[in-house]
DNA sequence: TGTGAAACACATATCTA
DNA sequence: TAGATATGTGTTTCACA
């Protein structure tokens, strides 16, 4: 099971070529580029380019198009990183633990860690008082051992761009 | 200084209404969603939509789009979180220090933190082995006091919609 | 792959309430 | 300040060679 998995991996991996590669890097720098742009920047034309697209989007590569909304200007600053301890628990208790932490919207990212530290959320709010009340309707949510937060004072880099 | 930069916040703020919100969460969902759809669900014209989506363009509030690009299906899973602690250091050394880092295509996010950790950097690659590489990178680049890596076993969320 | 035509969406102007 | 209408332009989509 493991290692289909693995086979599947790099048979996705095969299917990417440089062109593919060209394109995504346009796609994920600026996603309204037109396909004519696109097109001149991989050598190809704009027919094959947006065919290629299109299987890049079918094939869930490219899984959606969005638009980035800039922090600062809506008022939503301020970067929590929370790190969560948990006790042993039943399968059915983390199920129920990640449905309702995902369910918070504020909770941009979400993660299971190795180490130390079992789970580790980035939480996007307008203040530090803001980020209270996410803790507490979190709390209220599910019974969690020990909480840690620590505040972001500046972000240098934030991009959505994979390193292809 | 201080009091200006919130009066100048609250001021954009003000210019976002409820159906500003609605385009914006419409747009953050889906980039490709026409002004069609877009001003159905916002109960307004098309050419208002249009506008509106031009003046938060504009404005900077929506800052770019993009294409989202499935980390699994390009064999960059391994995300990894890094702290960084460093000795005090002049302005000179702390700029060249970002610039750094900032550089590093596999660095996707990076923050200056309040608190025990002086930085935190979320890194996303292939593997483990991967990882090993990017912070050799590092450590040439710049000398780093201390630097402790947790590698996340499993993505339970990542959006980049803002809670509106 | 490439060509080209049809369908669609966007961008803008003008006018009305 | 928002909506209706009209229209040129650009882009996407797809059938066919």
């Amino acid at each position: 099971m493991e290692e289909y998995n693995f086979r599947n991996k790099y048979l996705f991996m095969e299917n990417i070529d440089d062109t593919d590669r060209l394109i995504l890097r346009a796609l994920q720098a600026d996603g309204s580029a037109s396909l004519e742009s696109i097109s001149a920047g991989a050598s190809i034309s704009v027919n094959t380019c947006w065919r290629r697209v299109k299987r890049l989007e079918e094939a869930g590569i490219v899984s959606k198009r969005v638009a980035l909304i800039d922090p600062e200007k809506v008022g939503l600053a301020q970067t929590v990183f929370v790190a969560i301890r948990t006790r042993d628990h039943s399968a059915a208790w983390l199920q129920r633990f990640s449905a309702a932490v995902s369910a918070v919207p504020e909770v941009i990212e979400f993660y299971r860690m190795a180490g130390d530290v079992d789970y580790l959320l980035k939480i996007q709010v307008g203040s530090v008082a803001d980020y209270d009340r996410v803790y507490k309707a979190l709390i209220a949510r599910v019974d969690l051992a020990d909480v840690s937060a620590t505040f972001a004072m500046e972000c240098l880099k934030n991009t959505t761009e994979l390193p292809l």
